[in-house]
RNA sequence: GGGAUCUUAGCUCAGCUGGGAGAGCAUCUGCCUUACAAGCAGAGGGUCACAGGUUCGAGCCCUGUAGGUCCCACCA
């Protein structure tokens, strides 16, 4: 029989255990099976270089919700898994691992540099995925994947080809985003924009062939001066209109440099004069291609001024821009400098300021790709959860500028594009279709670009690159395309736009139809979770500490999707308390079954609670389940999780017990009540199963040892034979009674009010028995046939009340309270008084509804006769309260 | 500069299409009661930011104000 479990739930141990069980069955495998629906979610591949954060764990227990979900209700449920090769991240953490070692980068070369990513992504590349085992994640790793591995990387040289053959993809002399510490350029989604504390130098050249006349300006980075190649004003500008076409003098370089016209420049902003630097400023560019000006690149990789910058030429900006400040001071040109505020550009990574540099790269371009991504909204092919990112999302694609690919890394998928080193020819091809002799002039002088892809490019076609794209496979066409996809607001720009825009111009659809939006885990004052801030919470500890189950209930809930949400330990510690309360409700029942065979009672034997119970469970199964679908896990879990604590719990298993304490007297009832514990139980477990998988399990699997596993079990049904509204009624009713009633043991310490409630209670016939048993106090009680109740000054109403009457008028007996409980009679005026305002507000409610002609046209027919009977109660309720009022 | 979002109990937050203000934690009271003290039974505590408006009815819809947060953006 039923095994015996521990006084107090113990996750350690157990989990590991199930989920190698779990794991051991296959329960977590999917494969292509034609007669059931496939229901597809690919897993966010999480960077090699990456520890389970509590990012992780939120985004990842959302899934499997999902995912056991629709397993249960009979999909076939694939959850894609898999890691991401994270170009820079990674590069720049095994740089970091050889530099301890002593090695440098440069000196292994390519080929020993990538051979020691590989073996950094061999050591580390797993250590996430066991760590996302620990979660209960039932992703199929049997499917697992890795970015860089040959399938994904022929996605991604197919893709590369075939937009560039379309003419999607191009080689161009842009400015983009250059990173002096990483040295690579990165997409402009890769710079953050910080607001600094700077300075607004005030400076001019001098006016050429004018001796003595200046044009003043102001900068932000004086270094750039170095290479400016024009001074420009609005051709609007009257100030300014005689010297337009006339030359300054670029001090330090002595350069003449035009003064030029631009739309660009604003009159009212500073001097309206702007230094034209295209080589380092994204705006100066689009200035320069317009006057045809020359690009005068100043700056090396590292930041560093270069030969261009003449007697400059090795320093660091920054020490350039101190020392031209001061001799421009010097020279007289220095007008002022001001405080200023303004925004840097910095990289994500790694926090460095970016240069704005103009260099060869490679660019996606974006406009047409984005456009089937933007209507993908409009047509309803792809939702946001929550529904107000979609804007976000579609703000961005407005806007898009085309995307620059190419990265000056080595560990990464290697663009493939090949030069003729004789007459640079350009060839771009698959690697098995790598040219060796140069179409052009026919030598063999071919060499690979050096450059490697943005990792995200890669990223961008895993919805269908891990499953086996781009051959035509089965599970392709099969599972694909992916139903969910779970994430962050903070990548929507990096990834799921670019997801959306490959699945269109590669597969012909979006990649998954919907969106779910999680926010950010903070700490307990509402800080990012960081390691510079050492406030992270390791999600493994809490794990150790309280189990898998109660960390994934907290992160679940008490927060509505889409929102940050704030980690205390508190809360694990009550979703601890939740597992141990199930496990403890279940230790008892099973203690009631051992030994005891049961069976399904016949409908007559049930008692009213048994239907309440059932008719509740049956109800939360259909609330349960819209909420699942509707993706508002949060809501659902706390439906099971007040159903099993408020009601189960602390009403259902407290009525029932004199039933089984009594068996030997009453083998039919306690038949009945033990067949609906566990019923229920069974039940709730499966509800909940999703959100706790392991205490579920275990317990499912001690209470039904025939059962393989809850994993593979039916997701519970709303079915019309459980539907009791009378039931619910009355018990609703009889707890409304009881309340504050329940712990009492002697029949003294029940005041009278409460008695005459009691009475009433325990006279009506099924209640009866519920009520006595309940609370054993009232046995006697119960066999009064009636109470006298204290009403008015001398007034003593006698409630007497026959077998047969139904409870239904009754509740108000809480408004009789009894004058010897009062200490004055102000105080009682005073309940009174608000009793009245409160039915005041009640019956305009009540007649204002009832007056509504939209109300009462459109409300089904049972809300009007509802509301009319709430009105006549009100209405009579107030009759007694100023009977009361004016008696005093 | 543009956009999003928030303001509800002491704290952190729920509150779905308008129809009797909720949870967790904290506080207070009483309980070792035979599943559970990681528990049980209760109590207190809110002008739902402010001002208008729509409605029979507003935490929810509209307008405005104040404050907070976040994202986007090339104003030198």
């Amino acid at each position: 029989m039923s095994k015996e479990l521990a006084k107090t739930y113990d996750p350690s141990g157990l989990e590991d255990r199930l989920y190698k069980k779990w794991e051991d069955n296959g329960y977590f495998h999917a494969e292509v099976d034609r007669s059931k629906k496939p229901f597809t979610i690919v897993m966010p591949p999480p960077n090699i270089t990456g520890q389970l954060h509590m990012g992780h764990a939120l985004d990842n227990t959302m899934q499997d919700i999902l995912i056991r979900y629709k397993r249960m209700q009979g999909y076939n449920a694939l959850w894609q898994p898999g890691t991401d090769h994270a170009a820079i991240a990674t590069e720049v953490k095994v740089i970091e691992h050889l530099k301890k070692q002593g090695i440098d980068k440069a000196d292994l070369g390519r080929e020993g540099f990538l051979d020691k990513c590989w073996e950094w992504r061999e050591e580390y590349g797993g250590r996430i995925i066991k760590q996302l085992k620990k979660m209960g994640s039932s992703a199929d790793w049997e499917r697992e994947r890795f970015t860089m591995d040959e399938g994904c990387s022929k996605a991604v040289e197919e893709v590369f080809v075939k937009l560039y053959d379309e003419g999607y993809i191009y080689k161009g002399n842009r400015i983009i985003n250059w990173c002096p510490v990483c040295q690579t350029s990165i997409s402009d989604a890769e710079v953050i924009h910080e607001e600094q504390a700077g300075h607004f130098w005030h400076m001019k050249y001098e006016i050429v062939g004018e001796p003595g006349r200046y044009v003043e300006f102001a900068t932000t980075r004086p270094e750039t001066m170095l290479g400016d190649t024009a001074v420009a004003v609005n051709p609007d500008d009257e100030r300014y209109t005689d010297i337009v076409g006339k030359t300054v003098m670029l001090p330090f370089m002595n350069r003449e440099i035009p003064v030029i016209a631009d739309e660009y420049v604003d009159k009212e902003f500073g001097t309206g004069v702007v230094k034209i630097t295209p080589a380092h400023d994204p705006n100066d560019f689009e200035v320069g291609k317009r006057h045809d000006l020359p690009v005068i690149n100043i700056l090396n990789d590292d930041a560093t001024i270069n030969e261009n910058g003449g007697e400059f030429a090795g320093m660091d900006r920054y020490e350039a821009r101190d020392i031209i400040v001061k001799k421009m001071d010097e020279m007289g040109l220095l007008v002022g400098i001001e405080d200023y505020s303004h925004n840097v550009g910095t990289h994500d990574r790694c926090k460095t300021t970016v240069e704005p540099m103009v260099k060869p790269q490679w660019f996606v371009a974006m406009q047409e790709l984005a456009k089937p991504a933007i209507e993908a909204i409009e047509k309803e092919e792809l939702q946001f959860v929550p529904k107000n990112y979609d804007k976000t999302y579609l703000h961005w694609l407005d806007n898009i500028r085309d995307w620059c690919i190419s990265r000056q890394l080595w560990w990464g998928h290697r663009i493939p594009a090949y030069y003729c080193q004789d007459c640079g020819e350009v060839v771009v091809a698959r690697s098995e279709d790598a040219p060796t002799v140069c179409p052009k002039c026919g030598c063999t002088h071919m060499k690979q670009d050096e450059d490697t892809l943005d990792t995200w490019f890669s990223s961008a076609l895993w919805p269908f690159s891990t499953l086996g794209w781009p051959e035509k496979t089965e599970d392709v066409d099969y599972f694909y395309p992916t139903d969910v996809l779970v994430t962050g607001y903070d990548i929507i720009f990096f990834w799921v736009v670019r997801m959306v825009f490959s699945g269109y111009a590669h597969t012909g659809e979006s990649p998954f139809n919907t969106v779910l939006i999680h926010g950010l885990v903070r700490d307990d004052q509402g800080r990012k979770m960081s390691k510079s801030l050492g406030n992270g919470i390791d999600p493994l500890e809490v794990i150790d500490k309280y189990g898998a189950d109660a960390l994934r209930l907290t992160l679940i809930t008490g927060n509505a999707p889409g929102n940050d949400m704030r980690f205390y330990w508190e809360r694990v510690e009550n979703s601890r308390n939740f597992a141990n309360k199930i496990w403890n409700a279940s230790r008892f029942i099973m203690m009631n079954l051992d030994g005891v065979d049961i069976k399904e009672p016949a409908d007559a034997d049930l008692k009213p609670e048994d239907k309440w119970i059932l008719s509740l469970v049956n109800t939360l199964a259909k609330d349960v389940t819209d909420n699942m679908d509707k993706f508002e896990l949060g809501i659902a879990v706390q439906k099971v999780y007040d159903f099993i604590w408020d009601e189960f719990c602390d009403w259902y298993i407290e009525i029932v017990k004199p039933r089984m304490y009594k068996k030997d007297e009453d083998m039919v009832s306690a038949n009945a009540a033990l067949w609906t514990l566990k019923t229920v139980l069974t039940n709730a477990l499966k509800l909940l199963h999703p959100y706790m998988p392991f205490i579920t399990e275990e317990i499912y699997c001690t209470l039904h040892p025939e059962e393989e596993s809850i994993m593979i079990s039916d997701w519970p049904v709303y079915t019309d034979a459980w539907n009791f509204k009378a039931e619910e009624a009355m018990l609703a009713h009889v707890k409304d009674l009881i309340k504050g009633t329940r712990n009492i043991r002697t029949e003294m310490d029940v005041p009278p009010s409460r008695k005459a409630a009691l009475l009433i209670a325990a006279k009506t016939a099924d209640v009866a028995d519920t009520f006595t048993k309940m609370i054993p106090a009232y046995s006697t009680l119960a066999n009064a046939s009636s109470v006298k109740v204290a009403s008015g000054d001398n007034a003593v109403a006698e409630l007497a009340v026959s077998d047969d009457a139904v409870s239904v008028v009754i509740p108000d007996a809480v408004v009789y309270m009894p004058l010897e409980d009062l200490v004055d009679f102000e105080k009682e005026k005073e309940r009174l008084n608000k009793e009245k305002a409160k039915l005041e507000k009640e019956l305009a409610r009540s007649k204002g509804m009832l007056s509504n002609e939209k109300f009462l046209s459109k409300a089904p027919e049972a809300k009007v006769a509802e509301e009319k009977a709430k009105l006549e109660k009100y209405e009579q309720m107030m009759a007694e309260v100023e009977a009361r009022l004016a008696s005093l």
